[in-house]
DNA sequence: CGATAACTGAGAATCGAGTATCATCTCTCC
DNA sequence: GGAGAGATGATACTCGATTCTCAGTTATCG
């Protein structure tokens, strides 16, 4: 990698975003910069091949991206305008769900709602 | 409707699981029967449109159907078989990780590993 | 039986997400 | 300045999921 200039933007817009987002939704964010469709998804999968990114899926649409280096956390997703935000802090008592036999080894907790932008616009 | 008789054999195959399922997997439990994934298709939708099918979206693929009239509950998610199981019961505290401004109306949780049935196969 | 309308299966058509291709561009190094 | 490697944007393409189409089937009601 010798430069790489519009694959940092791209980087740089999903870094400063406060949850994860899709290619498309970080594309249209950089709506202006003439950074194209394709740039945004090579820049997402050499982030992931290179581990500074982390693939998510949250509900509600496809995948979404976000720097690898947070810590565990979940999300909140806007059912208006249906952007997922982080949400530092997690639940208990998991493990009494898990039924017998099964092995749990990961969790995801989505809240679902209205975010504060769109409650206070609705 | 005056009868619907394959529509009935792809109902009856989801409320028979232990889970919800998606078209496909739905499809394949029908192989045997003649049933066309166009007719699963249609039977879901019509479910449903009726108001006694739920689609619901679990992490790990597209969407999946069961009866709605089951109670609140999660799921949780083989990642060998990609099998989704229901899990009775639910978590506390998902309040307190609510943003302020936000509303929170649903939550969902997932469990990830190995069910039962991988987890004894080895 | 005979008309009719709903149902059905197979395969074509569509749609969206993601990937591959290609001609062009831009650093870096000489 | 010139060459070469990597990067870029547009667009064609692929792939899977779902829907549409259509001809054939089947239950229902006279």
């Amino acid at each position: 990698m010798r430069r790489a200039k519009q694959q940092l933007t791209v980087l740089r817009a999903l870094g400063a975003a406060d949850g994860p987002l899709s290619a498309k939704e970080l594309w249209s964010r950089l709506s202006g910069t003439g950074v194209g469709l394709a740039t945004v998804y090579r820049a997402l999968q050499r982030g992931v091949e290179e581990g500074t990114l982390e693939s998510v899926e949250v509900l509600g649409g496809g995948v979404r991206y976000e720097p690898k280096d947070r810590e565990h956390h979940h999300y909140f997703l806007c059912s208006i305008c249906d952007h997922a935000f982080d949400l530092f802090g997690c639940v208990e008592g998991l493990e009494s769900l898990v039924p017998d036999g099964f092995r749990m080894t990961r969790h995801e907790v989505v809240l679902l709602g209205t975010c504060d932008a769109c409650a206070s616009a609705g």
